[in-house]
DNA sequence: TGTACATCAGTGAACGCGCGTTCACTGATGTAC
DNA sequence: TGTACATCAGTGAACGCGCGTTCACTGATGTAC
């Protein structure tokens, strides 16, 4: 057969990147994670990784890529779902926060990269989220009372939105496990901010 | 004289908390910091650095006080000036970033642990960010039209504003130099949310 | 004021350890005929 | 189908390096009398 060999490889590289998560979630950042730690993990001997990747750095970009992909799959289902309904922000705030909490070590990960990791880990997620900003950015213009404001003030709102899930996507990961009633607080306190981010979207003027 | 071996030590104590904050500016996360880079860079021998921390987790809970010391000058500062003008958002705003920029290392050492830290670090930063809304939320109930808000929706628009505070810090600090279009576009972009979040607040019904 | 002693900030050698990376290897999987 | 050879994912030994921490030390500063 053509895939045996490649499978393995395949379920190899996985390991690699799920022991990596694995100890992220052990209170580790991903730079400061070295390469035997990983293996270790993964359960293969330290010259082994470079059959995968050529160094940290770009196993790192790896893992950037699978969060955001996540993410993407997550915004797409919500972008071809039903139309806006009355209830539509605090959905979504639901629909995200379990999203989050799904893939905690993943967001876990970006969290942390997004400021503490190396020039090029920030500049590898900065790059996803301003590209995640320009999405939306297009989603509002579509709303009818946004249509009419400037392109630069619907960045503006949208840079706001994305930063309330940011700040909302580090406050699930630290949250406690088993306090069901912060996690509840959390997304009412959520819900709240983007109710009123539209409330106050409605008396802007657009100049 | 009593002071002088005291203030040969505070000096080299000095000495070592801007070698780390030097390297930190370098692209060096403060986590990933070895004690004998610290030392080398402040001019004296390794072992040298236990006279002053125990370890690098005490330095790093020397430089979080640092850090909230002086935002909370200007915070006192802010509070004791002139009441609030017609203008008090993009002052407010303008003092906040120069503040930022005058500060810089310190305030990427604040945005790089908030996320990045081991946990003790984290919990430092995170401990300080909640004092610091609390206090918001206090000021934010001496506004007449918002003194009828319960606790908990005034921490929620105090949190959405300390929020928009931090990723403002974070864009500052991650600034290219000689970009001054940059920045001016970045403090139109910051006032213009809180503008926008103030607008919300006139709108909301607190329950 | 002068002397004898105490303090202690900073030194320098030494240690054992985990690290990233190299290299030649093995043996199962895949391919050509 | 059977055989002979090629590929290459994973191995295991070895290396030089920077690390945190220990220890006994030095000599300038500070204190007691």
């Amino acid at each position: 057969m053509k895939t045996s060999r490649d499978e393995q490889k395949l379920r190899t590289r996985q390991a690699l990147l799920d022991g990596a998560l694995r100890l992220i979630e052990q209170d580790h950042t991903f730079s400061s994670l070295s390469l035997r730690e990983v293996t270790r993990e993964a359960g293969v001997v330290p010259t082994a990784f470079y059959r995968h990747f050529e160094d940290m750095g770009e196993m790192g970009l790896a893992l950037v890529d699978e969060a955001f992909r996540t993410l993407r799959e997550l915004m797409r289902a919500a972008r071809s779902g039903p139309v806006m309904t009355q209830d539509v922000i605090r959905r979504s705030v639901n629909a995200y926060v379990d999203h989050v909490l799904l893939n905690r070590s993943l967001f876990l990960f970006v969290a942390r990269e997004l400021t503490g990791g190396r020039k090029k880990m920030r500049a590898a997620v900065a790059a996803e989220l301003r590209l995640f900003v320009t999405e939306l950015t297009t989603d509002l213009a579509r709303i009818p009372p946004l249509s009419a404001w400037t392109t630069d003030d619907l960045q503006m709102i949208a840079g706001l939105i994305v930063g309330v899930m940011i700040q909302a996507a580090h406050a699930i990961v630290e949250l406690p496990p088993d306090r069901p009633d912060d996690e509840r607080a959390l997304r009412r306190a959520t819900e709240k901010q983007l109710r009123l981010i539209f409330l106050g979207a409605r008396l802007w003027r657009s100049t």
